[in-house]
DNA sequence: ATATGTTTCAAACGTATGTTTGGGCGGACG
DNA sequence: CGTCCGCCCAAACATACGTTTGAAACATAT
């Protein structure tokens, strides 16, 4: 339970960011653990297995961000406000960023995580987070399909998935795009402008 | 040269299934050979290496549908015809499906393929893609530059990204997205149905 | 029928991986 | 002080991988 000397955190640490650039399968817990400056061993000691280390992973960054977007939906449900589609959005995107730091890197490096993670084989992430996590998904889904009233529910199901893989399609490749759209409009984008801009294009879809 | 025993259409038929179902790294060349019925040294041999089988495998999808597409799209010029974003997004997707005998399936396995592509081991094979492929996307990206032509050319160029990544995404995982549709909303769609319903959402997000 | 070039095969090679082991260090507690 | 327990380490382990090899099987053409 102890995390006397920040082993476990270092090695979450450089592991999320290697899995992000790589994969998971291409990364090897060497590379990991020495890169992280620990033992070899540590990570089937601490976590057990790869598996689970990449559980953890995901577990860090998905449990203060359930707990926080939960928060604000019963808080936004009691206020009694009527539910707008682009600020549920902003909502969303706003618990994405206040869970970890403010940190734009951060959130995109998770995104990229959970595009790998769908993409990936395709077993025991995923049944993971719907196991854990599903709860919290499904009541936001419940407020949009009230923020979206004239879209029939099977149709919104569809355009929240299709704009869920544009976000994690851009967050996934967005190191390349940028330097693509670098190099042919010779505008150096940060990810929170790519961000700005990705926001209106899933409302367009959404609302059709 | 030759594909005499058809030995080369065996290993390249039954990589495309499994890479797509795990993905490259996860895919071993012996559960391919042994899967597809020949020896193990078949890859090396007919292919060189595993990465080229992979790039072979990409090589026979976009040969054809680029050679197609790219002729429309001349076709389309010479004609004089006004360009139409929706008739421009349904060029692209009639394209698809007719370079390779209609089989919806078979289009959906090809755009999982793609986001395993632009996700995993970024590398080789978007180098390969770019190199090969690039002069046909960018005259494509022309044209819906000149049917979008209110949309800036650098909000053009995310928004058609995005929309990439709604179409790779939503292909990725369409089998699991059904099944989820049919248990929550009790209806069975096709990969067909799933694609006329991306579309709209496609140009609702690019018009914004 | 013989020779030639291509394709297939079983077996092995070298390497990298995830995991396990057994010992050693150091603080906590009786 | 001695014992215990959580943590760390170097080393080894077993396995799976991509690739290579050399000979056998095959087809084709002279």
């Amino acid at each position: 339970m102890a995390a006397q000397s920040g082993t476990v955190e270092r090695i979450l640490d450089t592991a999320e960011v290697l899995f992000a650039q790589k994969g998971f399968a291409e990364t090897s817990l060497r590379a990991i653990t020495s890169k992280a400056g620990v033992n070899l061993a540590a990570v089937n000691y601490h976590f057990g297995s790869k598996e689970a280390l990449i559980q953890a992973i995901f577990e860090r960054f998905l449990a203060p961000f359930c707990t926080e977007l939960g928060e604000r939906i019963t808080q936004m449900v009691d206020d009694g406000e009527p539910v707008d589609l682009e600020r549920l959005l902003r909502l969303i995107s706003r618990t994405a960023l206040g869970a970890h730091g403010s940190d734009p890197q951060r959130l995109a490096l998770f995104f990229r995580l959970c595009g790998l993670a769908y993409t990936q084989a395709q077993g025991h992430l995923r049944r993971f987070i719907r196991e854990r996590y599903g709860d919290v998904f499904n009541r936001f889904l419940a407020m949009l399909a009230s923020a979206a009233p004239d879209v029939p529910p099977m149709e919104l199901f569809w355009r929240v998935h299709f704009g869920l893989g544009a976000t994690v399609f851009a967050m996934s490749s967005m190191d390349s795009l940028r330097a693509i759209c670098k190099s042919d409009f010779d505008a150096d984008l940060s990810a929170a402008d790519v961000t700005q801009r990705l926001l209106p294009f899933i409302v367009g879809g959404i609302r059709a």
